[in-house]
DNA sequence: CCATCATATTCCGATATGGGAATGTGTCAA
DNA sequence: TTGACACATTCCCATATCGGAATATGATGG
């Protein structure tokens, strides 16, 4: 078996820093190939073939106009990585977890106390 | 160039479900990797390698006990990519968005009558 | 010291990748 | 109709991958 193709997942899709930066890009509305590829600085042919790799797991949409093509981002499908990634929030805000458990703490001692 | 390496970044590493099930079962706490192996189904030298990965990208960290290694979760090296998916939350809470400006406004009404 | 246990590492093969270059497809404008 | 434009697709190749099988490493107990 070979690795895990791209257009498995969502997870495997934005594994590539440059699907991630295409997102980035699309964060703010609509756009071309073209101009994707000028604000990347990459060929069009590498754009349009990442593109095709997220439209596969539905991160983007597309809107055809002529002989243009407006890619727009459709951001729940990142719902299942952020889902995922939420089970573990915990480990790293340790603190703010403590500090719940302080407050939980003083609020049980002031219930025992009315 | 080929696809990025696994060990690229946590995003690669995170990629290969069967890598994100090893994180799952670190969440409950340490396991060896014999551990792994039986929980997940799969064998020894595939855990150990996949443990490998996720070392190498600082996932997961290990405790030499004799001939056992003990590996543990290192969870806030999943930030980079709870963050990155963040940057994207309010493209599928609008609907909780409007709850919350509701209840801004609700609140406000409120204070005003007060 | 030796056999065994717990892991790590190596070798293997089938498969997919990303980017460049070239080419295909479909639309518009004159 | 034709040429230019905007994208998509194909072909290419160097490079990794994952899993299985075999083997190496290293600690333990007797």
């Amino acid at each position: 078996m070979a690795r895990t193709p791209t257009t498995t997942d969502v997870f495997n899709a934005v594994a590539e820093a440059s699907r991630r930066e295409l997102l980035d890009a699309l964060g703010s509305g609509e756009a071309t190939v073209g101009e994707l590829a000028e604000r990347l600085g990459v060929s069009q042919p590498t754009v349009s073939k990442h593109l095709g790799v997220l439209r596969a797991v539905d991160l983007v949409l597309v809107r055809v106009d002529g002989r243009h093509r407006w890619y727009r981002l459709n951001g729940p499908a990142l719902k299942p990585i952020h889902d995922w990634v939420r089970t573990f929030e915990r480990t790293w805000n340790t603190r703010l977890d403590r500090l719940d458990d302080l407050l939980a703490e003083l609020k049980n001692q002031e219930e025992e106390q009315s």
